[in-house]
DNA sequence: CATGAATGAGCCTTCATTCAT
DNA sequence: TATGAATGAAGGCTCATTCAT
């Protein structure tokens, strides 16, 4: 019965990040009220407090059981494939696109809000996302090691420039709220021009 | 007179969205007060709404503004470049960093903002920005034409994979308000990624 | 308890319009500020907004409540009369003139935003007030098919005059604020004046 | 020149005095803005101020300029009439509804702002109106010292009452904006009702 | 006298947060 | 735990009034 108390909170807590998520995504996180997120998830207002400090905490908290929750589905995938670094490479791309076509509210809500938080949310440093960064990061370094990327590369810098053209063309799918049938295609060319683009010759 | 008129009026305009912009680098659009730009600019809150219809209005005539100053200025330097168009692509990489350093607030305005009013500034749709973008796509096609780039890639994938790049790599920088001893490097770097990544062989 | 809850809210709703009914009775509609309303409910401002969609919703509110219990009182006194029709009349302009010693507030109040609010308060018809004067011209009506009053005078016209004037006298001593103690006196000569003026020879 | 320069000023004056009477009338005096009596003018907003100390003090001299027209044109048409007290009490009547079809603006403006003004106004007395009361006061003390009016009526009382009756009814024939086809013999009514009800017998 | 750009005090309304039940 | 009525601080915007030209 402790266990299903704990369930129920753990539930509860659950539909109130499900609510804001889906509330944020829709209408960002200055213009959804407490109230909306609260109606979303089906609890009281008050409830909302019972689980998290404020308004800036539950955003947060959203990050990082977000981001926690695709880092590791990341890792899963990588730690899967058979080939080498540059496979892991265009199955990262590829798993980056496959997630925003699943979870549209999500795509929509990282790519629009991460942002705006890394500055304006009370100092928040979104460690996790530096967590996600790190595994494009190690990739690259990896490949570095072998002898497959160029050595001269800013890993730090190749890692970044990646997700910010991921982010971007995902900003455009999730916003244009098309089917976006030619995802694939669209990983494919990413995924041609960042390999291309630093592979040893 | 009827000149000097006309300059004050256009004068106090400017001021007001060099007091935004500021304000809106510092504290981001919805943590900024009305009167805390008016008192950026050095006028009262009333000035504000003989020039703006509202605050909403002042964010969406502050990027018509300040795209159409970065967009005259691309195209000016595009203009000027020698080479083909391989070195005009690195030359709107590095104008990118360039402009971003000399114009920090300019800088963090645009990579923090943007996304955000695309979608929830009163359905501001922001065409400078696409206007901005379809620069970069007309030189991947000139360069298709000439059979420099790759035929197979899709013009307007790359332009905004690289844009997003960009952005992504300049919010650091500016975030971090490191001075940035390296943007020349880095400039250097995303652009080999980029034309290795794009161009045929 | 759901009793309870429900008396808390309709207790608080009318100690809202009570002290709105004192506030404008004491500066008018447009030099009320909310946060006095509130001040002399004993509320919070915001908690008036729980109960009224805005400050003109509040006005009408009023309007619709207070008329109604005027109606009902009216009604009520109306059928108590043992005479005739002409007793009835006499009978309803003396309770204007009572309630209006009673109700100093009140008066003051209809006399003076009744004419307002029916133009400006954002098109409000203001429709419990034409019910007030159909009880009038009902009774007009009931002495014409008697034979006690004359049948060529338009009945919604009497109505309406006989409304001004008693409208117009009370203002002048809710204005004063004279303790009128020749209210009564008053009262038997307007009767007397439109009795005589209608009356069937 | 002086002549020239002074009828230039009244000329002015007259403008601002027009456009406050149509803006009152259409919006009421609280939600017009003296900008918008300024353009119904065709002055600047500021020449306003060389003309009237502010807001109110043109509410007032718009009051003490039209009563006095009135009451000039009412003192005239008295003087004119052959008859006695009863037919000048008639002529009154008439006079009233006349004046509200030619000057629908008027007609509006004091039968909603007379009342507001004489609370809300900075005090204001309008002792204008109170003239104009007097004059009907007067008739009724002719008639009852010449035994045509019933020596027991108190005379300011009937005033009162007379002028509430027309102010009513005009104001609904006002707010209706209706033609009014039948103001004659709406005047002749009240008319009627009025000597008939104070008539010596 | 006339102008109208500029001012800034003031007010309605919103909404994150609390707390009695 | 859960509720949701109540709070009140805060901010966008208006508009009467001023004053430099």
């Amino acid at each position: 019965m402790a266990e299903t108390e704990k369930n129920r909170g753990t539930e509860k807590r659950e539909r109130i990040l499900e609510g804001a998520l889906r509330a944020f995504a829709k209408k960002g996180f200055y213009n959804t009220k407490v109230s909306e997120i609260a109606s979303e998830a089906g609890v009281a207002d008050g409830t909302i407090y019972l689980y998290f400090k404020n308004k800036d905490d539950l955003l947060i908290s959203l990050f990082e059981d977000r981001m926690e929750f695709l880092i590791e589905r990341l890792q899963t995938e990588l730690d899967a494939v058979q080939g080498g670094v540059l496979d892991k490479i265009r199955c990262a791309i590829t798993l980056h696109f496959q997630l925003a076509i699943q979870e549209q509210d999500l795509a929509e809500f990282i790519t629009v809000e991460l942002r705006q938080s890394a500055k304006f949310v009370k100092e928040y440093e979104n460690p996790r996302f530096h967590d996600y960064l790190r595994i494009l990061e190690n990739l690259i370094a990896d490949g570095q090691s072998q002898g497959v990327i160029r050595g001269d590369v800013d890993r730090r810098l190749v890692a970044r420039s990646l997700f910010g053209a991921l982010d971007e063309v995902l900003l455009q799918l999730t916003l244009s709220r098309s089917g976006a049938p030619d995802v694939q295609e669209k990983a494919r060319q990413v995924a041609q021009i960042f390999t291309e683009g630093i592979v040893a010759r």
